[in-house]
DNA sequence: TCAATAGTGTCTATAAGACACTATGCC
DNA sequence: GGCATAGTGTCTTATAGACACTATTGA
């Protein structure tokens, strides 16, 4: 018995909030094919170390990007005989966010990508669709905000990642609901020259999880 | 370069109505490790013959199973070092529902399968928590449907996936949001001493996709 | 005290669920 | 006609969204 000679890799679209604006790292590849191109962090498994394919894009992005445990959810599979020019693939891409990066990484914004090798403009713009469409129910968007943040950031921040505006009076409402975020007694930041506001961190249940609302956001 | 020594596999999760329970197919394995013992339908991708993972499970399918066209859907990947008993492995693996099957394969009720060798429980536990929750804002269960039916015998199969009496007034109303149905026309059927019921068919549009709700059904 | 943003209260519109009712075929 | 199930109408309740209001700080 022969196993499969497909190529077997695991690559991430992680993102980051840059300026109020979504963006995707990208690395520039070492390897063949598409030596010297912009492409999503990714690898091969390695089989001594990894315990899992999720453990090994983990490895991965810790290695490029600095990331130490950001949240990290399978998206799905890309495969075929024609996506990698030495023959039959199959790629497991994960989505991953985190408030920042650093490392051999750099960020693009996601309306303004370079062309990419292999599938993987198609596979930035699927993930996309998820990411904004699982915002738009979930807690997701707090793993692109730093441990401790205020309600109108966090605003801020699913107004850019849903690219619509909220009614912040009901996305509080909505927050609450969710059960993630726990106060940090007597801590207020003040944004500017006016009431400063409740600072908040997720609470410990949902570092690595996500609080889901039946009825969006 | 050395590609990656990783066994690739894809396998499914078979799912039919059989005397209104649902059940899995199984099939006895041929091949080592575990020959002889029931595990999921799946295989290795045949790299001449296969465009996807999708199309590799999908052939697999048809030829074990008689299934024509399912609705398919990946689920996810499992992966490891220690699934397989040969080494470090990862599997596609897809669900898949369909009115009827023939073939190799034997169905088996949900709540008393075989022991399975892998992670094949696991895996099956997973799905199902999958398509219960999908049946529960989409036309998933249609697709366990044969090619014509009634509200009323859909509605039995809602309540057999999900588990649970659903109210069939509003049911029919939150099923004409989905616009997933076309009347047949004068076509009625008359399942016993009282009125006939209104035959349905699946549109064209909704074949071999979904139809999504926000709020469920 | 005023400007500015934080945070709350409340009204309205819409959708969900319960349930009573009407419709129609078979015996 | 009466029974059984198909299918509809409508009332009640929960939730979403809009928006006006109050609260609290820094300048």
């Amino acid at each position: 018995m022969t196993t499969s000679q497909a190529i077997l890799t695991v690559d991430a679209v992680l993102l980051t909030l840059v300026e109020a604006e979504l963006h995707v790292a990208l690395i520039r590849r070492e390897a063949e094919p598409f030596a010297g191109h912009w492409g999503l962090p990714g690898g091969y498994i390695h089989e001594q170390e990894d315990d899992s394919a999720k453990a090994a894009i983990a490895r991965v992005l810790q290695a490029k990007a600095g990331v130490e445990s950001p949240y990290l959810e399978e998206y799905g599979t890309f495969s075929g005989p024609v996506r990698d020019p030495r023959g039959w693939s199959l790629t497991v891409v994960y989505f991953a966010l985190a408030p920042v990066v650093s490392g051999q990484v750099q960020m693009f914004p996601v309306h303004a990508l370079p062309n990419l090798p292999f599938d993987h403009t198609q596979i930035i713009a699927k993930v996309l669709e998820r990411v904004r469409s699982k915002a738009s129910y979930s807690s997701l968007p707090v793993h692109l905000c730093p441990p401790e943040f205020t309600i109108p950031e966090l605003h801020a921040v699913y107004e850019v990642v849903m690219g619509e505006k909220l009614n912040i009076a009901n996305f509080r409402r909505k927050l609450e609901d969710l059960q993630v975020l726990e106060e940090i007694p007597g801590c207020l930041r003040s944004g500017g020259r006016s009431r400063p506001s409740q600072v908040y961190r997720v609470s410990k249940k949902y570092r690595n999880a996500l609080s889901v609302r039946e009825r969006g956001l």
